[in-house]
RNA sequence: GCCCUCGUAGCUCAGUGGAUAGAGCGCUGGAUUCCUAAUCCAGGUGCCGCAAGUUCGAUCCUUGCCGGGGGCACCA
């Protein structure tokens, strides 16, 4: 529909040119917008404002000359007009915008899908939490984000892998073994004492149980390295184990879990730093090895391997990184804490000193999550009894509000979770406005079956003409947004940009179904008006899929 | 100190180089003999943090300032 208007625009300025009516042929790329307020219009566009200066004309002259080039080959406008400084307000007919019922019942479940990715490979990497704790609501949020961008970039024609990034390796990891086997001494009624670094949480005895059924007394004779790596792997697996169980309740599914011992393993790390040693570009001070990322753009250099021979995490992240580009994907999309930003210039700098173009490489950050409960803040305590992973938030809230509140936000805004307001099934809560429509319309078509027979709704040339009422073609008008939607959804990265969305087509079908009721005597109308419904239900369906959302049959 | 980010209605937040800047909550009143009231309708509010610049036009872009948050390790 844009593009037809835009083709009738462009035509008829080419035509006033030719008629003489304007100085220049040197016409602008065409904007056009849908005004805010109806009374402008369906559609506006400000060509004539822009092209004041090229055509070195008073736009409203402009704008009269192209509108009385415009022609109207199909017929679907009702009205033109030139308002303020020199806008062009098309008012379209009601009729004009029937196609688009046709196209979402055609289409279903594809209806919004495009090919803006053209089948690129795209890499999407979220959560990727240490497997040394719980995740917590924070982790949530990535997960949301992630796995609804990857939905949505799947559904923009990207072949799409999620992966998670397992850091079981390095320091955290043999803290982690620490904390546990001192719990585990414990179990024994050993005196111990337990190190502040270590892991507080109480998850850390219940693996340490864990260890002592297994186990029995093996480890206490055992040499301590030993026992604590045993202890660092045993926990380090069943944490990770908890993690994917979280993110399956969550609805959230990894392509891939890659892990990071297997990069030193492979000896990937190693020569990442040898390949750069040779570009010349890691150098030696201090009895350190430092990469020279202010060379590409970082503030300053970064050490890769320290004087006492460890490597650093910056190390096998440069490995991550140029593995993902090994592993043939066009695009890189990695989705942070919003805490990691400043690790953003130097893994840019580690992809172009490997040879690959740093603008393949996105990152997302994910602000931090408040949790509150009733308004007031949540203690984030160590103690046992807190209330802060996501197993416990998802226990108490619907995992369906879960997901939808996390998408409510600018993903680079602070969110604040309030763990009430997300257990309320009320207008408060969007998600269920969201899916009441869902609901709603399903209850219409079980209706319809049982108290009119009617099995299937279908397209009826009579039916569509009786949708002229406002609010049928406001709907209608809204669900020919929806692509356009999805595609800046992928575009910017901006998965909330369709939670706002749907919310504002869940409204205009609560007026309707308020104003107007589906199921009349009227055969024709109830089929017409079916049709739209119906139409309505799909948009509604494929929007919550792409937020992760079940969209139900009864609420 | 340097870097990033945010500052929009009483609250929580969307939004855009355009016309009269929006939504939900909260508050008040109303709607159901009829498809689910987890719904709808009506009622009002803003120096869009401040100042300058770019522009036909800035809340949006640029710069500076003020205020909140975050980041600046041979930590992860």
């Amino acid at each position: 529909m844009k593009q037809k208007i835009k083709d009738l625009i462009i035509r008829a300025a080419k035509s006033a040119f030719d008629k003489g009516s304007l100085p220049s042929n040197k016409f602008s790329d065409v904007e056009l917008e849908e005004p805010k307020a109806e009374a402008h219009g369906d559609y506006s566009t400000n060509i004539a404002m822009v092209m004041a200066s090229t055509q070195k004309m008073a736009p409203r002259k402009i704008a009269e000359a192209i509108l009385t080039h415009l022609d109207d080959p199909d017929n679907i406008l009702e009205n033109t007009r030139i308002a303020g400084p020199g806008f062009i307000n098309f008012f379209l007919k009601g009729a004009s915008w029937l196609p688009v019922l046709s196209k979402v019942h055609e289409e279903e479940s594809k209806f919004g899908a495009c090919d803006l990715g053209r089948g690129k490979k795209i890499q999407v990497e979220f959560v990727s939490a240490n497997p040394t704790g719980p995740l917590h609501v924070g982790h949530g949020r990535g997960a949301a984000v992630g796995d609804s961008l990857a939905r949505i970039l799947s559904f923009c024609g990207y072949d799409v892998t999620k992966e998670y990034y397992v850091n079981d390796s390095g320091r955290q990891i043999k803290t982690l073994g620490l904390s546990v086997f001192l719990r585990y001494k414990e179990c024994w009624k050993e005196d111990i004492e337990f190190p502040e670094e270590c892991y507080q949480g109480e998850y850390i005895r219940d693996i340490a149980k864990q260890v002592k059924e297994e186990k029995g007394k093996d480890l206490l004779g055992k040499d301590q390295e030993e026992a604590i790596l045993y202890c660092a792997r045993f926990a380090s697996s069943k944490i990770l184990g908890g993690i994917k169980k979280d993110l399956d309740s969550f609805g959230v599914k990894f392509d891939n879990w890659y892990s990071e011992q297997t990069l030193y393993d492979s000896g990937k790390v190693d020569s990442v730093i040898d390949n750069f040693k040779e570009k010349r570009i890691i150098y030696r001070k201090d009895g350190a090895l430092w990469f020279k990322t202010s060379d590409f753009g970082d503030e300053k250099d970064r050490v890769v391997k320290r004087s006492n021979g460890l490597t650093t995490y910056f190390a096998s992240d440069i490995a991550y990184h140029q593995d993902k580009f090994d592993r043939g994907f066009d695009e890189v999309v990695d989705i942070w804490g919003a805490d990691h930003h400043g690790y953003i210039p130097r893994i840019a700098a580690s992809i172009e000193a490997s040879g690959f173009d740093k603008d393949r490489f996105k990152v997302t950050l994910i602000q931090l999550v408040n949790l509150l409960r009733d308004g007031v803040p949540v203690a984030m305590s160590t103690r046992s009894g807190t209330f802060d992973t996501l197993q416990e938030v998802i226990g108490e809230v619907d995992k369906d509000a879960a997901r939808f509140i996390f998408l409510t936000r600018h993903h680079e805004s602070p969110l604040d979770f309030d763990l009430e307001l997300a257990k309320k099934k009320t207008n408060d809560n969007p998600v269920y406005y969201v899916q009441y429509v869902h609901a709603r319309i399903s209850s219409i078509l079980r209706k319809a079956e049982k108290e009119k027979g009617i099995k299937d709704v279908t397209r009826d040339e009579k039916a569509l003409l009786m949708l002229k009422e406002p609010e049928d073609i406001r709907l209608m008008k809204n669900m020919s947004r929806f692509p356009e939607v999805v595609v800046n959804c992928a575009r910017f990265m901006e998965p909330h940009r369709l939670t706002f969305y749907l919310m504002g087509l869940a409204s205009s079908f609560h007026t309707y179904y308020n104003k107007h009721k589906v199921l009349t005597d009227d055969i024709v109308l109830t089929q017409g008006r079916l049709y739209l419904v119906l139409a309505v239900q799909k948009v509604i369906k494929n929007g919550l899929f792409l937020l992760g959302v079940s969209a139900p049959e009864k609420m």
